[in-house]
DNA sequence: TTGAAGTACTTGACTACTCAAGTATATGGC
DNA sequence: GCCATATACTTGAGTAGTCAAGTACTTCAA
């Protein structure tokens, strides 16, 4: 219950991002695809990144290639995978929304260092258990 | 991103609560309900204790009243509040998937105890901060 | 070198929500 | 008593996913 609580009030903050025409999750998939080795990922990789299948990858990925914020690259070796790649549009409104998102995070965590690291420290704890 | 996934393998472990005919988020509110003073609650709590929106409870509880797990109840002081409350049948499938659902917890969870509880340390203070 | 099994991705049909707007009732000041 | 404002809930339309099935390609072993 709690996790679902802190899950909605999460997006909820976050919401803040949509002055910048884009979500949560689209957000999450710039910063993916931006901090990945070579500035892009095969979608596949994407979907476990993002926590997602890939066919949720698929869904959340066709408006933001229309509107211009990710591009298709294909792979040289395997026909199969398509990597995504971040477009110059993309690239800036990744920065932007960095901001925004930083301060959103800053506003949400209380100034107290302990707190955080024990934020941190419980993240990592988690994602040792599971 | 980290959040993300967490909760999309909480849910994706919890799935074995489909062998009782219900979800995460139905366990939850049969949960809810249950431990409720009174064994009952006005929608509009049982919203806000999910961490849903009412319309969001309105629909989960739509197809729950329909198989009989929940019913609705008047109230005799406010003619706009319906409070939710479990029906027989819904204790009895709450308290069989209360057991699926232990079980489930204790698998994800370490035996470590100092691991348990700096996690509900850490629930502790997510609440406190959001 | 071919065919069986595996992987990457897309699509159709569905679920679980959200928000905005609407209905019904309650409350508090005048 | 009556109106403005607020609260509880529902409903229509839309979004963000899921799973199962299908297509296209790759790999590997006989």
């Amino acid at each position: 219950m709690n996790l679902a609580k802190m899950q909605a009030v999460m997006s909820r903050r976050f919401d803040g991002l949509s002055v910048h025409g884009i979500g949560f999750t689209d957000f999450a998939i710039l910063y993916l695809i931006h901090q990945a080795p070579g500035g892009r990922l095969r979608r596949t990789d994407l979907a476990e990144k993002a926590g997602l299948t890939a066919s949720g990858i698929t869904r959340m990925l066709l408006p933001m290639e229309k509107t211009g914020l990710v591009a298709r690259e294909a792979s040289e070796r395997d026909a199969r995978v398509s990597y995504a790649v971040l477009t110059p549009a993309g690239r800036r409104i990744f920065e932007e929304a960095k901001e925004t998102a930083n301060a959103i995070a800053k506003e949400i965590l209380p100034a107290d260092i302990t707190r955080n690291q024990s934020l941190t420290e419980l993240f990592k704890l988690l994602g040792t258990t599971i």
